[in-house]
DNA sequence: TAGTGGTCTAGACCACAAA
DNA sequence: TTGTGGTCTAGACCACTAT
């Protein structure tokens, strides 16, 4: 995929300081001519950097490079998972619990599979730079996850389900909220029951459709923000 | 803009239940041929169907309708403003705050204007069907948007500054975290100081790259979520 | 093997910004 | 008026699913 290789590229460009001149990338035209694609290429891959919050397109001027807000900041959109994201800083995953359990009928609707299907659930808390940051209460289908074990667990499971198993991760879609702490979970964050919570819920897809994980992630208040990008469309 | 009018189209007969018999869209080559226009125009629709989550496509099999998950869920896509969004409900907006002031320095660089730029600040206070929902502390740069008067807070501020003063809103970036509510949020959401609340930094920018609104927004833990849809993609 | 979504090209024309 | 991004078309070919 050409497009996509493209604006890892410019991507990599960016943060080189390739474009700081100007704070403006190349034209449409010198983009494609340059790296020899179409103009639909380069419209694709620009496309993935303006939601990324990389750049914003003005018409009739340019595209333009922005400068960030995302200091520490998580993103919901760039998931590549935890450990992919946060390549300059350090984070440790402790697997709490893990085990193999038989999906009852309230969990087999949570997860669109049969009640009896096997189901691994795994509780892990995660530190960035040695501070508390998250933990998360998830289930994975073992019938499409085969295998999972403690040291797979206390990795990056996106990156294995990814690479290792060659499964195609197609989108996840997430529920946000806040909320008090329980005992349990605050004791796992440094934190107290009854402090506030961010909260996502997250049902991740297959590129067939399947739903292959459900999740329940808190994170610690004190340290935890993420950056969105939203692009304002008028459909009505 | 033939391929926005066509997710509109689209969106409306989903919402109508035409598609109800299969759960899957027509092919793109038969929403090309039903609504005469290029296959660009058919999957630019689809797209943005997906980032709204209202289908998946999948390689090879059909474009699939979604079952939705967003039971009362605002969106941080989707974003119209509260009053458009949740056409079901009954939004109150109580206005607490209204005047000009000068920018300070700070101010001034968090809402890249020039210090001394008169800004509108304004703190509104809304609620869902009676329940408290969010608390907004938002600065409107008033060499961009000139005139905000009570009345017009009260209503949608979003739907002003489109159709009314046709300035043409493009991206928002938001940064989302959790925070304990303070004595004076947590009155004006019926809640206790300390709290949780769900709170989003929130910048909105028109299409010419401009920065025209600033604001801080507290959400009431107990009512609202947020629903987000993200599509997993791998640069690397 | 046929059906369907995904990628890519070349080229026309429109809309908006800047000089 | 020119430059630049946005929309649109027609058509080729690839990748994956279903049968």
């Amino acid at each position: 995929m050409k497009y996509q290789e493209l604006a890892y590229e410019i991507k990599k460009d960016i943060g080189a300081g390739v474009y700081h001149e100007s704070d403006k990338l190349p034209t449409e035209e010198k983009l494609a001519e340059q790296y020899k694609v179409s103009k639909y290429c380069v419209r694709n891959a620009v496309n993935i950097l303006t939601r990324l919050g990389l750049v914003y397109p003005v018409q009739g001027s340019g595209m333009y490079i922005r400068e960030q807000r995302r200091e520490d900041c998580l993103t919901l959109q760039d998931t590549n998972g935890l450990t992919e994201e946060l390549t300059g800083d350090t984070i440790n995953t402790k697997v709490i619990h893990l085990e193999i359990i038989a999906a009852d009928d309230i969990i087999a609707a949570r997860m669109k599979c049969n009640p009896g299907t096997p189901l691994y659930y795994i509780i892990r808390a995660r530190s960035r730079n040695g501070i508390p940051l998250s933990v998360e209460y998830t289930y994975y289908n073992q019938e499409i996850i085969p295998v999972i074990d403690q040291q797979i667990a206390e990795g990056s499971l996106f990156r294995y389900i990814r690479k290792e198993l060659g499964l195609n991760i197609s989108f996840a879609d997430k529920i946000l909220r806040s909320d008090k702490l329980s005992e349990e979970t605050a004791a796992l964050l440094d934190l107290q029951a009854g402090d506030p919570a961010m909260v996502i819920e997250d049902e991740a897809y297959l590129s067939s459709g399947q739903m292959y994980n459900a999740s329940v992630v808190y994170y610690n208040y004190k340290t935890a923000r993420f950056f969105e990008l939203t692009e304002i469309r008028d459909l009505s």
